[in-house]
DNA sequence: CTCCACTCCGTAAACGTTTACCGATGCTTT
DNA sequence: AAAGCATCGGTAAACGTTTACGGAGTGGAG
């Protein structure tokens, strides 16, 4: 673990000046004697760059922040798996942020690109405050937020539809038949629980369904709150035919719940998840979900900062993605291999 | 996106020098009027400190580098939900690699080490050639191999033994009366492939079981790679009463032929998975499953680490964590809820 | 009143690069 | 043969911090 060699230790050994190192290094015209004696003596000492100090020079860190509320939601994992090569192949490290739902985390992140040790930043807000709105112009890097960014800010943004995401499962099981159809929905005061709750309101007037707030359960986005809140409603409301769930992990808690209760899925019960994750596939029945084009809007949002990186100087753009139905066992009764 | 404040800019609006405004900044003892003003100025500019000049003279990047295949594969993402909150407790940021099963980029990110982006490294290494040998002596940054690194490099090594890990299922599959047991093995040329087939061999040895080839498949340790092997083996041997495979997505994989196929899990054919992912109740029987404790291989990985980075000096530690069965549906016919 | 000790802070060097700006060398051109 | 011109490479400054060193000012002791 002795300290390694910089290019001023190239410099002595090949008996050249430090610029004439660098000036090699970076593939910049020089004399070929000199490029061979730099070149083994960088060789023979095994040299590698400082990329801080290079980075201090440069003034570009060559990585790019993404935050997330939790790794563990494979709606989030989606997108670093398209974001990830993408990056690395521009030559950027990927710094990854995972803040739990705290607003106050989220906003630490934010804060901390000023310290310039990303050269931008892609993230999932959970919420928007005027904290964030406040960041987002303060940056001096350039951010793209997946999800709805406030018309305005200076960010690029790269979003979907939860709300006809809502209308296209209630169509769905609405056309099967349904009637007494039941919505878990994630946190109301969450960007997506906000879209949600608003696209279930507005779906059910559409198709005159009842969409009182007894049909309506709350609660986190993920398994545990799901099976909780799927009890919560089948206490209240009995005779459920159909479940529209705001996310893959609540649709899987609620189809644990109605296993245990004895419900058919879908014969009983039909159940919609909502992000087409891995998991949708995985449980039994395979779960109908409306995919919001995870993988996607990663590719978009990898690709909009790439274009800020690489100079672009346009106002913000705005990409939107499709909902999309993908209808399987736990609503159409058959198994999709 | 101006050029920021700089310590040099509020030494300028403080009237005082930069070795002033570094002091206060971090918090050495100075008069408190020069405090006052150096605060208000700082505060004023809406200075933050820049990180890679700081990381240039302290030499620290405050950075750790987390390296696996895939971050698809649950058991890794078990590892980095632990490894992200500690190295965020301890003030350092996380980079993540994702190498895909491509050896010359494993290499990559080891001699990026050079670079002194990170303080250290995590790394999950599928194979271990004399290259990565080479690279772990040459590292100027401390190591930690999550899996087994080999006798005497330079490295902490977090280890579990899925050898044990697999006679445990065989073990248990035995107790159930099964004789007839196939397995599904991931690449025998990677580490834990190759722990896997010795673990095979030797407990079928030691129970009396057959254990030629022609039980044996191979693919790699993907869900559809599972289910194609899954195929090959029914098809070879149609009696088998149990399948033991290498990880919970072959397993999952297995799941969906067997289902394709009419066998009833376990009525007709038990499975076990190994790494005890979230997935193994997700699936449907719930899969039994050998947890090599991802999460706490991952906590114990991140504070060794932790250790080192604190300047722990002492040899290269191991720290072993011991497989354990976890039986669900898959073998033993009831649902775990 | 002088000297000493102490506190506070400014100057400058250092971390490891990149790069602007010459100066030296040797070749071409007239 | 002198002037001009490329070509090559060395010197030094800059990126934004931290910190060793020493100077200026203050207060107290003799």
């Amino acid at each position: 673990m002795t300290e390694g060699p910089t290019i001023t230790t190239i410099a002595q050994r090949a008996g050249v000046s430090i610029a004439s190192v660098s000036r090699v290094l970076n593939g910049l015209p020089t004399r070929p004697e000199t490029e061979r004696r730099v070149l083994q003596a960088a060789g023979e000492l095994g040299y590698v760059p400082n990329s801080v100090a290079r980075s201090l020079k440069s003034r570009r860190s060559n990585q790019v922040g993404f935050a997330i509320a939790d790794i563990g939601n494979p709606a989030y994992l989606a997108m670093i798996r398209e974001i990830q090569p993408l990056l690395k192949a521009a030559g950027y490290r990927l710094v990854l942020h995972s803040t739990g739902s705290d607003i106050a985390e989220e906003i630490e992140v934010l804060r901390g690109l000023g310290e310039r040790y990303a050269d931008g930043l892609i993230m999932v807000p959970l919420r928007m405050t005027e904290e964030h709105l406040k960041m987002f112009h303060a940056a001096r890097a350039p951010i793209v937020i997946i999800g709805a960014a406030p018309d305005g800010a200076p960010v690029d943004n790269v979003r979907t539809d939860s709300r006809t995401g809502v209308r296209l499962a209630l169509a769905h099981l609405h056309a099967l038949g349904r009637r007494r159809i039941g919505f878990l929905n994630g946190p109301p005061d969450t960007v997506p629980g906000a879209a949600r709750a608003a696209g279930w309101a507005e779906a059910s007037r559409a198709l005159g369904l009842p969409a009182g707030p007894e049909l309506t359960e709350v609660g986190d986005f993920y398994r545990a709150d799901g099976a909780a809140a799927a009890g919560r409603l089948l206490d209240r409301v009995p005779d459920l035919d159909a479940l529209v769930c705001a996310n893959d992990l609540i649709a899987l808690g609620a189809l644990d719940v109605l296993r245990r209760r004895g419900r058919r899925v879908p014969d009983d019960v039909a159940v919609t998840g909502m992000d087409d994750t891995d998991l949708a596939t995985l449980a039994w029945p395979a779960l109908t979900s409306v995919s919001l084009g995870s993988a996607e809007r990663g590719r978009a949002a990898a690709g909009l900062l790439l274009d800020r990186l690489a100079g672009d100087g346009q106002g913000p753009r705005v990409v939107t993605v499709e909902p999309r139905l993908v209808v399987r066992g736990s609503t159409a009764g058959q198994e999709t291999p």
